[in-house]
DNA sequence: TCCTAAGCGAGACGGTACGTCTTGTCTTCCA
DNA sequence: TGGAAGACAAGACGTACCGTCTCGCTTAGGA
């Protein structure tokens, strides 16, 4: 018989979280500490520790709704454009919208250990999707698996790189303008990578 | 009339550098303390802060003799290789090596905040070669700064995952299949930019 | 609604004390440093300092402990003898039993920066007795402002340094035989000044 | 063979000695640290332990030229004023005069360590007066050993402490005022020793 | 509706590392 | 070659966080 959660919980977490986030626009993360966190929440210092066993804990966790809701948009994007998506990538889209959405954050998170995080998480999700694109394409059947791996991160640091200097840099393109440069930077390696798979296996 | 410099300085980096390198492979970055540091070196903590602010300054001057004797063998690699060089960037074949060599301490780098100190500074690297690479093969009359910039990023972003990449999986490629795939990459990438930047600049 | 205090602070303050007192036993004030302190206490570096901002302050804390009961001893002292004490300056004997029997600490402090903090202490317990004590002699009368404070500082000077020199020669006199010294000598100098008082005041 | 002394060593005595004065009277006695004198002094840190071993070596080197000259000054005026002084100690005037004189050097002293140095060498060369004093007035005949050290004791805390009080309190009293009040104190407490002395010694 | 378990704030506590400061020794370089 | 300059080892200082803990107060949810 489960117990009926104890609804102040989300409550404390939510306040954490958000907490966080505004002392990350505010400070920059590497400036926020565990203490700064609780006062601004209003939460005692042990609590916190009930709930995150750190500050990158909640930080991971502010992140988590994103992922899902992007995970979410991505799986439905993905199913849409069925059988036969006329570009690669299709989700790219989303991520630039999300990534425009937010620059704010991301820039207060950028080159601080928080930016770390939030990249990893990122790549996390891109390397996921990614290496199902491939998979879903056929090119698995004429690459290697080392070299489908190889594509893989070749393309999601890529990309990562991309967003990193976009963020930097948004006067200069739009997002149509980022969008279509990296489509025709993937296409490109894709088919190289065809190519050169039948070629090694015909 | 400048000071001759006391020889001891010099000694006493070195201990220090040696000290951070050797602890690093010991303990992994983060858990390595400027006491630390001090202690396996028998310097005295105050000592240590004439010399550098903090133990990254250690390790960005560890690196930079690296990066000191790297940029010089890219140089000359990249004299060499003129005026016609068969194949894009010759110097991503000496990184590789580098890489290769020192793999135990990159690993030990890897996913601390050291590790993104490094990849900052080789990423470094990697954008001033790219950039003049892009350059000097006249893409630049093709491409707007704007895609140039763009393109430069896109490359060194998959370069460097591609090396962090092979660095957890040495196992799989050696140092020639890994510079065949980025070989066959990069030019794809660096066709699909030309024609793409001829089309809209006829 | 004054808030209930945390028992632990007490606990933590006489741990720190005893530390101390201790210390200075064995060492002399002087070498006895924060951490050390700490260290015999088994607290905490910070939690030394959310109670104490120097190894001063916590001296100063545990002398008020005898400060406190030492004037409380006077005050009674003080009043039992009235109306009309016989000899001058009674809580004097109390001083010179409690430095009696407390001789190994202060022999410790003597002569270092514990020794002046400890003679501060006494010298301001001392001056506002004489000080009161000339008051209520009804010296105020005939003793201008000025001449009054000379003669306490005279006084407590005077007895201070008594205390001092007896301290390092306890075989010489018994705590009866200072006492009886003291008590001459003041009387001189209270008789002396009512005296001269009178002839300028008549 | 005496080796003639380098005359730079006086010139180097004299520089970290002035330097430390001019430091005293803008920070501090306790906020003078040895590398503030080496940098005003404009000598090597090593060359200041070639010539003292400590911050109070030099203070008391310092103080040592007021030492014998107030010395020398006390020594004549006691010679002058025999066979018969007509007021007990005849060099007090002196010192009032020399701490008037000094006032900003004192003051700066006040309360810090090297106020309790400067306190101990007055009162060194005071024990020495009075005891002489005393031993001169045929109080020694009368008075037992004990008891005309416990009179000098008593004597220099009294002045030293009349000196400190007046120290901060110049405008109540001049020099003269002070001198007469001292006389008149010391003078009951001479008389009253010789009664008390005789009375137990007929 | 009560009452009992839990969530919670507050903050004391032992630790660890920091960067600064001062001391006294020891090495290097220069005159 | 002797002494000034200053690099060095040592270690205390006061600060900032950390993660654990103890303590009462409040409050939600089941009896």
């Amino acid at each position: 018989m489960t117990k009926k959660p104890d609804r102040r919980i989300n409550r404390t977490r939510q306040a954490l979280q958000s907490a966080l986030i505004e002392l990350i626009l505010e400070k920059g993360y590497d400036a926020v500490s565990v203490q700064d966190i609780v006062t601004r929440a209003n939460i005692g210092r042990s609590t916190f520790y009930t709930h995150y066993s750190s500050r990158d804990a909640v930080f991971s966790d502010s992140f988590k709704s994103l992922e899902i809701s992007l995970n979410m948009a991505l799986q439905q994007d993905l199913e849409n454009s069925r059988p036969a998506p006329s570009y690669p990538l299709p989700y790219i889209e989303l991520l630039l919208h999300h990534i425009d959405k937010n620059r704010p954050l991301y820039r207060a998170l950028a080159g601080q250990s928080g930016g770390a995080l939030a990249a990893k998480h990122i790549r996390k999700i891109l390397l996921g999707l990614v290496s199902r694109d491939i998979s879903t394409r056929n090119l698995g059947v004429v690459l290697s698996k080392t070299t489908s791996d190889a594509l893989t991160h070749y393309l999601v640091g890529a990309i990562t790189d991309i967003l990193t200097w976009w963020l930097d840099h948004k006067t200069k393109w739009q997002v149509a303008e980022v969008h279509s440069f990296l489509t025709m930077m993937i296409t490109s390696n894709l088919e190289s990578a065809t190519k050169t798979g039948k070629r090694l296996r015909p």
